[in-house]
DNA sequence: TAAGCTCTAGCGAACGTTCGCCTTACTTAA
DNA sequence: TTAAGTAAGGCGAACGTTCGCTAGAGCTTA
């Protein structure tokens, strides 16, 4: 650890004042070609870094964005994170920001560090995730008026900036898919009312329903905490039906509920994707291994975590306050828990 | 946004000099009780928040820790680092730090971000994550003489902090429960011989074995690149041996290899757990749902996450430079796929 | 009674930038 | 010729802390 190469010395080294080479290196101020070269090229010779804090200090900006853990359930870890993390990550480098990771909390203190780290200066804008209804961060950060993009929707009201998977459309692909293969009698493990990921994803199985001229018997609708013993004690019950009031199908909200209905299928003797038919919804990692390997529904979540990311930078440097929304499609892979067909190999 | 609350405006409505405030708040100096009092109380009025970026301009340091993403292979997301991340984010949060998150890069220029961190000074230490041998970030730290704690070991002659799983004891527990179920043909299923994780595992399996008093057959060691494909393929060319020259048990060195080997097996009509047991490591979150359920290796990445901050933490603190070494012992999670017995319900 | 010590607290300076205004030299228009 | 305009870069100040030294009050000791 040497003495620190500042500002002045790459001044010096380019024989200009030290507030000249800030304007170079940040302002794009209006100076001579020649003397912007030659200050680039004494900060490149020196191995010059700006000072962040000094930067910060005076600059009041960190060129960091706060980002807290996975809000989601703590027992059920999601990997879905791993990839919105990498997503965020390499887009806020190219932006020339960095993450500030903290951890999330439930209940009442869960604002508390967005405000200290907004009044410590720490941060220049947030990344929220995990959203629902009536969410008390975003309703924080709308009150203050500090910059963030949210990664899924709340409620209509909330003006707020946010990108999101596109649930409706997904469902409405799984049920079609079902319904082209000749399935009818479709059941689906929900999630509770008050979800907003939960809604938007039904929203998309009553409506393709609808398009295919299927009523949707409330007998199998079910709404549960998303869990495998969830899927698995629903299916037991609609399994126990008299065989006419059984459904063909089962269109889980989620990867979890579906590997418990495939449990309980084949606990009764029955072929998954033969005799019913199961999907799920998040494509986590192992699903494509599950025998038969579970049909289900991927998100591009690396790709929304860097559109997050693209949409606050740009609001951050152009310091506008306009909202922008951003909707994206998931895709539908077709595997063998929904058709019943032999693996082709690898 | 109002004006903000500086350490001027606690000093004056307690009474006294703003370096008096600050030498209260931070150094714990000697002052009168009641006059810290006084100060406490007036911070606490005002929701007193010090300024990061002045605070670390003068002290010189930043209260942060860098952490970069997953240097794991991109194609097989690591849902274990989400929890590595959860639990180094709350002791980081008990300890008054935060986490700066930044993208791993391969190659040549992974040192890159290390040395800009450090320069633009940024983070107070690191925590370098998926160590192997001869790594480049470890050396340039070393050389650099900052701080920094790895999750992993590396080369011997490198004198660093560390925690790291014992994967030597986790692999002679697999190995001894397959003994102690009658098993004694048992193939491994490796890593490369330059993966530092994989030679300490390997480890475990040969004194487990030799402990056992049995023989290891050189061609039931295979080492690959740790993919369900491999798993598949390598197991695919057991099952074609001999059934004299075949394996009873096939001890995989992660959870992916496991299952590559189980649907090979299963392909052959053979059943898991019964004719063929198998093991994996890492305990996967959806290994447990696979049919059979597969007995794996229970890794408490969480609590590596909380040790390796304390541990840096520490150093950081106390300005130490002494090397520490933590070896946390991993759990041995049995299931139907080295039993054979059937679920027990849920 | 003077010297010395301890306990409290104050004060000037510094950390390394960026901000905003100012100066100088040169060009252009009237 | 002169006033005005523009390009290029200099300069003082400020951002909000923490560091290290100093000063005064009160007490002890020889």
């Amino acid at each position: 650890m040497q003495d620190r190469i500042t500002i002045k010395d790459v001044a010096e080294r380019a024989g200009v004042s030290y507030q000249t080479v800030s304007k170079v290196l940040n302002h794009q101020a209006k100076v001579k070609p020649q003397t912007e070269a030659r200050i680039r090229k004494a900060a490149e010779d020196l191995g010059y870094q700006p000072d962040q804090a000094a930067s910060s200090l005076r600059s009041r900006r960190s060129r960091m964005i706060g980002y807290s853990g996975s809000p989601w359930p703590a027992n059920q870890a999601n990997p879905i994170l791993d990839q919105f993390l990498q997503g965020m990550l390499h887009a806020a480098e190219r932006a020339g920001y960095y993450l500030l990771c903290f951890p999330h909390h439930t209940g009442e203190r869960q604002v508390e560090p967005y405000r200290q780290l907004i009044e410590s200066r720490r941060v220049d804008g947030f990344v929220v995730s995990g959203v629902e209804y009536d969410d008390p961060r975003l309703q924080f950060l709308l009150d203050k008026g500090f910059p963030f993009v949210a990664f899924g929707r709340s409620n209509v009201g909330m003006r707020f900036s946010f990108v999101d998977v596109d649930g409706k459309a997904g469902m409405r692909k799984v049920v079609e898919h079902l319904v082209a293969r000749g399935r009818r009698h479709i059941a689906a493990l929900s999630w509770p009312d008050n979800s907003r990921v939960g809604q938007d994803r039904m929203a998309g199985y009553r409506e393709a329903m609808q398009s295919a001229g299927i009523d949707i018997n409330p007998d199998w609708i079910a709404r549960g905490e998303g869990s495998v013993t969830f899927g698995h004690q629903v299916m037991q019950g609609w399994l126990a039906l008299p065989s006419e009031r059984r459904p063909e199908a089962v269109a889980a909200f989620n990867d979890g509920m579906a590997v418990g209905a495939m449990q309980a299928i084949q606990e009764n003797r029955l072929a998954v994707g033969v005799d019913l038919a199961v999907t799920g919804f998040d494509d986590l990692p192992m699903t494509q291994y599950l025998t038969p390997p579970l049909t289900t529904v991927r998100l591009p979540v690396a790709e929304i975590g860097e559109r997050v990311i693209k949409m606050l930078v740009n609001s951050l440097e152009n310091n506008s306050a306009e909202v922008q929304h951003e909707l994206v499609e998931p895709e539908l892979v077709v595997r063998q828990s929904s058709t019943g067909e032999k693996a082709s190999g690898d």
